[in-house]
DNA sequence: ATGACTATCTATAAGCT
DNA sequence: TAGCTTATAGATAGTCA
């Protein structure tokens, strides 16, 4: 009875795996909409049941804008000033802003330019940041980043042993 | 002490706010990531903090292709409130969003699609770091980098505890 | 599937450092 | 600013109706 240890895989028992789906599908929606109501936060969420059913759930704003948000985001970007999608529309983007620039008298205007500019770039690269750590998080990614991470994480393995070895 | 019983309603005290939110995130996202590898199911997550930082989690797949495959069910199936106006739009820029990695390479798996991915928008974080460095050498990047590092350790700690608690 | 029950496990608000 | 701890509210696996 009670709540044993569950590991952390599929559940292989069917009517069991669909009746930890329904109650932590309804778990989950409550958490989400808890943080959107405490943090006033935009959150969507979006889930396919195994036998393709959606559920959905959204806070203060509809699904789909905040999804229109997401997908806003790392690519398209309203504003004439940006569209960087790749390093050769960068260098265009990059080349106007000299020329652009060079044809101002005015400094102020210029400066003002760039630190917006910079201001958005700012922005995703952040966005970037996370949607890397998103890939990373548990998929198979370049070796580099491999080692990395496992150097991380035999690290931590080390200290939570020696830690444990001190309780 | 302890955890008093919580208003459902917007925390008012910003800094208890943020901390909810920053608290409430983990424990969402790791509910997020349960339930879809408890069940096998696609969930997808996207959460906007009040300053406009984008999280997001999915198991399985990509988000783009939850919301691809979210987008493109029929609208009646989309659910009861939820009606996607701009639909080819959506549909158009996620896609685009996927051409982006198959169209360098014939890509054929999804490890090699992955990779792919990785080094690409690691590619453009390059870019816009000597971008943002280039208008701007002092910009508090290793912080932010900081920042991104401590999330993943974080992310890995609470596996490994996790993981310690499971032996 | 859907709804209690209940024993445990988990999440987390405050407090503390 | 940020972790870490603690005590309590909340979530949920197994079970039966």
């Amino acid at each position: 009875m009670g709540k044993p240890k569950l590991a952390m895989k599929k559940i292989e028992n069917k009517d069991a795996r669909h009746v930890a789906f329904s109650k932590r599908r309804q778990g989950l929606i409550k958490k989400a909409y808890e943080i959107s109501t405490l943090c006033d936060v935009d959150v969507a969420l979006i889930v396919f049941s195994s036998s393709g059913t959606l559920y959905t759930f959204s806070g203060r704003n509809r699904v789909e804008d905040v999804l229109t948000r997401f997908v806003d985001l790392p690519v398209k970007e309203q504003g004439p000033s940006i569209a960087i999608h790749n390093k050769q529309d960068l260098l265009a983007t990059l080349a106007n802003l000299k020329n652009e620039e060079l044809q101002a008298n005015n400094i102020t205007n210029s400066e003002e330019l760039i630190t917006e500019e910079v201001s958005k770039c700012q922005d995703r690269l952040e966005t970037m940041r996370r949607y890397l750590s998103f890939f990373n998080k548990d998929q198979p990614i370049n070796s580099h980043l491999l080692d990395e991470r496992r150097n991380c994480i035999n690290e931590m393995i080390w200290r939570v042993r020696e830690r444990k070895v001190n309780l």
